[in-house]
DNA sequence: CCCATATATTTTCATTGCGTCAAAAAAATG
DNA sequence: CATTTTTTTGACGCAATGAAAATATATGGG
């Protein structure tokens, strides 16, 4: 696996379709010899052998310590995604705060961080990220040529059709009906994926491995501020028409609570509890069992309605509920819906999904945005695509 | 367009990905220049000269009559879909009947025909359509080799995640958790292919050029013996995790009645009507108009539930009101769920989809089945794919 | 230790599909 | 008949892939 001619910017890495293949293989099944790549793919081995080359000069796959021998012959060496090849950020904005993360092409987190930002101008969003990058390339290393892309999770949704430009809430308002892919590119260096936050969290719940290798869809819920879904279909992030698909806090009429984060917090805070954050519930847990298990019951039977509907219409593998809740309170939720699916699910001779909690927690969302340019240029069919509207 | 060397049964044709980008453009946009086609798929003229040529010989496409001309130079000849290339079948089973079209690629229907048939045995059926088909090219000369597939639709779901395994309603019993595709092939000597009967219906409304032109993605209901869904994402049929998206039925609880058309026979009976079939119900809508629309109050109100779920999760471009119903009564449910979807997306910038009856009634089932290989080989990305449950 | 055997990987060579370019042919208009 | 535009054809190159031969690296047995 040597290195021969000089290597593009990974920030416009364009992958063959075979090439994506066999990354998708790596990611899904881990580490693979050749020739059982070979075999699963399809493809000849003489072919894969030039492949994998590609993409080790690439810095996008490298060669594992062979495994303990078991039969004659010239043993395997297993080939997997690369550690140190590149990088891809994730960021997102929260009221008052945002948060960042570096992850490396196995969607290992190498870095993250979080700090106060008032401000809701994007451009300044984008000064303050290009300031920490850079930083951090000085501190760590971090070349900027390295650097697949930024993806940003923003919770609002798509107007007009252009996945860019956004109907947001109000803590971030100069965020609103603008191009945000186009401003932030303006000001950093580097190509910018936009989705809602909930989508991003289905991409990082996605790729959990232990959910990748068994599901090709599934449904996620993400419990934040709101409550938002995201949905992968057939391995890729299902856009909708319009890049709305799974906007399922539509399914909860506004006059009545959600089953969000910022719901329950209303409800401890009725019931005298100070609860100012999602960072306090974990605190609160004891002193206020009894009105963590009622919302819970309360939420999940809303979350059942919700779910019910997205595996009828979706006949996903699996649903996850995430969200900035603690752990505990999303496994409760999980049990309870599932209980209550079950019900509606009785006499179905048909697989059902499994309804299991998350364990990614509120980091899913921005684990989400920094897969969202992997995803696109390694994983899915387009790449490109995803990027520009239409 | 001339006719060379000796060309394969279509039973085995298989097309290269440019291949099948010429033809669903001309699919979508009806006939078309080559410089045109060449400009829209960013295809060189010469390349695209080859193309044509090759799916001239298999039959695939031919020239149409010249447009009337506006310029100077050589006068465009647009290609279109050919309509005598080849040809599909579709057949499904109603309550001792069963239901037979042969479309062209152009999706057509040449020819159909509906008998009864009271055994269940799929042998049986199959026996029977062979006979027909035989009876058929004697008579009117379409040849054995030039069917692309059989498309069976079939009112059950699937079972295990297998496509051709399905869970069905009592009057096919034979048909019952059984390898349906192999069953089939085993009998008559084309591909065949199995499908849900409201995912076939889906297929057929989303075909129509009216949709196909405007829409990537669609949501379609289809009303008959009870009540079933079917979607369209990104052009191409989504099957889901199991093979059972869109089982909506699922959604309205069996101790209530469904928004189906048997639902409306029995309203009306109730009422002191005949209605036996759906056949008397064109009949019956002026002596029992105050029982129809009350029915369809009721029923638009449960499908609006339906619908403003689907389009919380999927954000189609449209909506799709399809059944073995009066095209009247289509209309006046499409209207009213559309009234009842508005006032829940009101105050929503994003855009919202058209919600439509269907025009092809009850025959969008068979004619979807048709659709089916037609889709598979030509159309979807795939080919072969989906014939294959792995 | 040396050699036959087994298996994985790499190299070499041929094929295929498609893009480019340039030129010719076709089919109209003025 | 000159001009314009589309379509076809041929020559050629490149990139991706497959088939077969060569090479690498192990085991196991004398």
């Amino acid at each position: 696996m040597g290195r021969g001619m000089p290597v593009p910017p990974h920030s416009q890495l364009q992958l063959s379709d075979t090439q994506r293949r066999v990354v998708q293989h790596l990611r899904i099944h881990g580490p693979t010899a050749r020739v059982h790549l070979a075999q699963a793919l399809d493809i000849n081995a003489a072919t894969l052998t030039r492949l994998t080359q590609q993409l080790g000069v690439l810095g996008l796959i490298e060669e594992n310590p062979a495994n303990p021998l078991t039969v004659r012959g010239r043993p395997t060496i297993p080939v997997a995604i690369a550690g140190h090849g590149g990088w891809s950020v994730g960021a997102t904005i929260h009221p008052g705060w945002m948060e960042l993360v570096v992850i490396d092409f196995r969607g290992e987190i190498l870095f993250e961080d979080s700090r106060p930002f008032a401000q809701g101008d994007p451009k300044v969003f984008a000064r303050t990220l290009d300031e920490r990058l850079r930083a951090l390339a000085a501190e760590r290393g971090f070349m900027r040529g390295r650097f697949l892309g930024l993806g940003v999770a923003v919770a609002g949704y798509a107007i007009g059709g252009d996945r860019n430009r956004r109907s947001v809430v109000d803590w971030i308002a100069p965020w609103n009906d603008i191009p945000l892919q186009d401003v932030l590119e303006g000001v950093l260096d580097m190509p910018v994926w936009i989705e809602n936050d909930a989508a991003a969290a289905a991409l990082a719940e996605y790729y959990r491995p232990e959910i990748m290798r068994r599901h090709r869809s599934i449904l996620v819920f993400f419990l934040g501020h709101g409550v938002g879904g995201g949905l992968i279909a057939e391995r890729d992030l299902f856009a909708g028409e319009f890049h709305n698909a799974g906007e399922v806090g539509r399914l909860f009429p506004g006059d009545m609570p959600r089953p969000s984060g910022i719901d329950l917090l209303a409800t401890l805070r009725k019931a005298g509890a100070r609860a100012d954050s999602m960072a306090d519930l974990e605190g609160l847990m004891e002193s206020h069992h009894g009105v963590f298990e009622a919302w819970i019951e309360r939420a999940s039977a809303q979350l059942a309605m919700a779910v019910h509907s997205g595996v009828a219409w979706l006949d996903p593998g699996a649903v996850v509920i995430s969200g900035a809740l603690p752990k505990t309170v999303l496994a409760q939720l999980a049990a309870q819906v599932d209980a209550h699916c079950n019900r509606l699910f009785s006499g179905y001779q048909a697989p059902v999904p499994r309804i299991c909690a998350s364990s990614l927690g509120s980091k899913a969302v921005v684990l989400g945005a920094a897969l969202t340019p992997l995803h696109d240029v390694l994983g899915s069919r387009g790449g490109e695509s995803a990027r520009h509207s239409i």
